[in-house]
DNA sequence: TCCATATTGATATTGAATTTCATTTTCATG
DNA sequence: CATGAAAATGAAATTCAATATCAATATGGA
């Protein structure tokens, strides 16, 4: 099946920590990588239980976390209050561009804007550790309706 | 006594509306304008039971919707899921600096870093409306404990 | 002053996320 | 394999911030 290398980096992961491998863990991760989209808990809940109609709610958040504790995703928390995940697995950071209209989320990134939040940080005697940058307005097809 | 202003452009919206002037809006107002600090709804809450002891939680949600409706404060959503309300009557647009340590906030702007999301948004074929940059960090004071 | 309408605050309700707990599964060890 | 300690699961209960309900009260134009 797909997804071989997130798969062994998750169960080292597990294992490293003394977790125990579980075909539901597998699974969710498989269906969240799957996905390209940035997923709601609640989304995935849906996805994961089309094949596996057995599976709780709260298996999935206890997934969920751990996949985020092991940084293969991460939390994205958007201005309407709603919570995606987004992939981080050989990933780089990136910010968004998220269309107003559709939902339609870009990732993108500018060294320079980086490199600026730096040196912002610094006139304050800030040391920076992470940034979140979401930038909200309408997408090309949006904009054409 | 203070933020008369304020207090005008309040009463104003209010009247716009067609809504009705009331005593509590009015001290939750005040309240919250008198507190330099990024207050969360429940922080807010305690404050005003202290010299207005009848208050219910529910009048400081609804005023708080009808502050921020008028351009008087707006929502932060922060990375820990807590929601601050910050100042906005008379305080440009600005990014935040957040002390992971402390909490400290620190409002900041730079126009170049707003450009460059400009020509970003741009490259994408984006038209952006507003955009939210938190930065996450040590302030000096927690970087030398 | 009257009265339609908005506001209030106590309480109930919502909904996402988490916890609890009895049962099942995993996996190191013999 | 077979065993058993420890972890994982899923259903149900719980949490908690935010919202809705509703009877009582306040506002403000006529």
């Amino acid at each position: 099946m797909a997804f071989e290398e997130e798969k062994k980096f998750f169960e080292s992961y597990i294992r490293e920590k003394n977790l125990k491998w579980s075909e539901q863990r597998m699974q969710i991760l498989e269906i969240f990588l799957r996905n390209k989209k940035h997923l709601t808990a609640d989304e995935l809940y849906r996805m994961v239980k089309e094949k596996f109609p057995s599976v709780g709610y709260s298996t999935i958040y206890r997934t969920l976390k751990l996949l985020c504790d092991c940084g293969i995703c991460s939390e994205l928390r958007l201005d309407d209050g709603t919570i995606r995940f987004e992939h981080l697995y050989r990933h780089k950071h990136h910010d968004h561009l998220i269309c107003l209209k559709c939902g339609r989320m870009v990732e993108v990134v500018d060294p320079e804007i980086e490199k600026l939040q730096e040196r912002l940080a610094k006139k304050e005697g800030f040391i920076l550790e992470r940034h979140i940058l979401l930038m909200y307005g309408l997408c090309p097809k949006c904009q054409s309706k």
